[in-house]
DNA sequence: CATACCCGGGACATAAAACGTCCATCAACT
DNA sequence: AGTTGATGGACGTTTTATGTCCCGGGTATG
């Protein structure tokens, strides 16, 4: 397959680049639905007359079609985009970096998509179509399936269509309540993602900064223990990851908590638990839920995260070894394999 | 892997009509040796100057190099060519060709070569080529292999090389004198392909128009006996295909007979024997050697015919249904394809 | 040995394509 | 109603591709 690229590379150099150009701009159309000229070249550092001309090719080829409110992908564009994402894997090496990362840390697959989240958010956006189909993937009839909270998430989310293979699962937070605010917390997403597929959901409503009392009786109320049985249970998990630091931050931890994390060597944050640098867990968010130990009882578990600053913190949650799907992009992938050597010389 | 093409003309057409310019330069000059510029381009049907562009380029990839004598291919541009082959040939739609007219003829394989033997030289030199890549292919040690006459023979014989695998291989003509000139005839042919692979080769010396007294006489001779004994027995036929009635002329065949063949339909010739539509024989040329029964005992007939005006011809042939090996042209094979459709309507 | 031929490559004017830039017009949203 | 951002047309400029001719030099042929 390769072998098909390097030769035809040989009479043309530089396909290459002009099949990326155009898989880019096409791309990027799909993912903006519809979109202006000037802010596309912007977005894909180009100038306006050159995409132009680029753009007026792909319409006479039916890929895309404008009209006076902008352009936007055509049915057998959109189509060809989906048949090309292989090609433009093996064309970029993805398929290596998602092979050595895969057989680095023993996961059954690894899913890596173009592009830098931390620079474009339309590497995100395909992030998030990517998890979503990666999920779509693994789900099958009447599944519980446990999500995290997250900006990532809520792409995934986003990306999720009704579907019939989804329409009896159980849409559940893998956590309560964990200190985020509420477009980017675990209920939301899972609401968010029952109602996208036609699935059904069930909310973990744990107020933070609960004291001790009240959260004793709290998780002693049926309801929520129902709830929490259902996590407990689910057969599927998808989660974020996150910077350990970032994280704190964002969910406003004590600073004592803090200090205690740097010096623990906190890296990453996944599940409301916090890793060092070989993996093992340093800090636990104290609320409901699924516990780590509950993720060995599940069939997959789903880690989606991307961006070049993101890359350490995954290799951390990796090396903890619970993972079996990882769903990230480019940037983050090279950063993984980089712990990877280091990793095998250690 | 044929998607990746499908893909590719969608989204780069303009690109794949550059690759298949460039390989169509880099396989004429393959097949010419040494040869100018000009020459070239009225043979590709291109200025001058634009043929120039594209030799500049293919000329700094180090593909092919030129001096006062002319253009010639690199050692990578021959290697190039030989690992494009298939890429080119499903990029094309060759493959789809190979594999209908395989499959509508119950034939073991295929091969079509790009172009059209009635109007380019060059397509008749590759048809030889893939002609002896062919026997190259099917021949084992100690085999003998008749052979007919034929200019398509003769190009299969400028085609082969030196071979250990061929060096045991026995040559004889499949039939005795038809009457054609030559340079023509299968005895030429036998020892020139003898010759050329290091083999070695019998012949039959059956003069033309023999009276029917000395007919009988000669083939009681013990030593043409003998040699008609090794062609009954070969393993491999390779043989020409040729329009009924051009061959006729060519052979000079009397008045009587023409006008039989005429009123009997006959379309095709091979092997001495002459087809109708049907695939049945109408007739067949008073000479000795391989006979068409002897041919269900053969493991191997391949036969080899390009170019339009024989696509018919061919289709008669491969209709009758001995034939394993088809070699031929892109041009015949198109005209076969539509004796496939009739066939199957019929 | 002479000659006719064809070779590659340089040169150059011209046609064509690519590009940068600006503007007119239209749709959608505030 | 006005503002914003969209497309598509227009146009001059630059860069590239192309058509054409010629020159010096090998090659083959006679």
């Amino acid at each position: 397959m390769r072998e098909i690229f390097e030769i035809q590379k040989k009479l043309l150099p530089d396909l290459m680049d002009i099949m990326k150009k155009r898989y880019s701009i096409l791309h990027h159309i799909l993912i903006s639905g519809v979109v202006g000229r000037r802010t596309l070249a912007s977005s894909l550092d180009m100038t306006e007359r050159v995409l132009r001309g680029e753009v007026d090719f792909l319409k006479e080829l039916g890929l895309l079609e404008s009209d006076a409110t902008g352009m936007k992908i055509t049915e057998s564009g959109r189509q060809l985009l989906e048949d090309m994402l292989p090609i433009i894997k093996i064309a970029f090496g993805l398929t290596d970096l998602e092979e050595s990362i895969a057989k680095a840390y023993g996961l059954s697959q690894v899913i890596v998509v173009p592009g830098d989240s931390d620079t474009s958010v339309f590497t995100k956006k395909e992030l998030g179509r990517a998890g979503a189909a990666a999920l779509r993937k693994y789900v099958s009839k009447d599944d519980v399936i446990a999500v995290t909270g997250g900006s990532t998430m809520a792409q995934i989310a986003n990306n999720l269509a009704i579907s019939s293979s989804m329409k009896g699962s159980w849409f559940v937070p893998a956590r309560g309540g964990l200190g985020e605010s509420v477009d980017m917390q675990a209920n939301t997403i899972a609401s968010i993602m029952a109602k996208k597929t036609g699935g059904k959901y069930r909310l973990l409503h744990v107020p933070d900064h609960l004291g001790e009392e009240a959260y004793q009786s709290l998780i002693q109320d049926p309801q929520i223990q129902e709830v929490v049985d259902a996590v407990r249970s689910c057969r599927i998990v998808v989660h974020g990851i996150g910077d350990a630091m970032v994280m704190a931050r964002r969910r406003k931890v004590d600073a004592d908590t803090t200090r205690s994390l740097q010096t623990e060597g906190a890296l990453a944050e996944a599940l409301g638990y916090y890793f060092d640098r070989q993996g093992n867990v340093v800090h636990k968010m104290p609320t409901v839920g699924l516990r780590l130990e509950d993720l060995q009882r599940t069939e997959v578990v789903i880690g989606v995260a991307g961006g070049k600053s993101k890359g350490e913190a995954i290799a951390s949650v990796l090396r903890h070894g619970q993972e079996d799907v990882l769903v990230t992009d480019e940037a983050a992938a090279l950063e993984i394999m980089k712990h990877v050597k280091e990793d095998i010389i250690t």
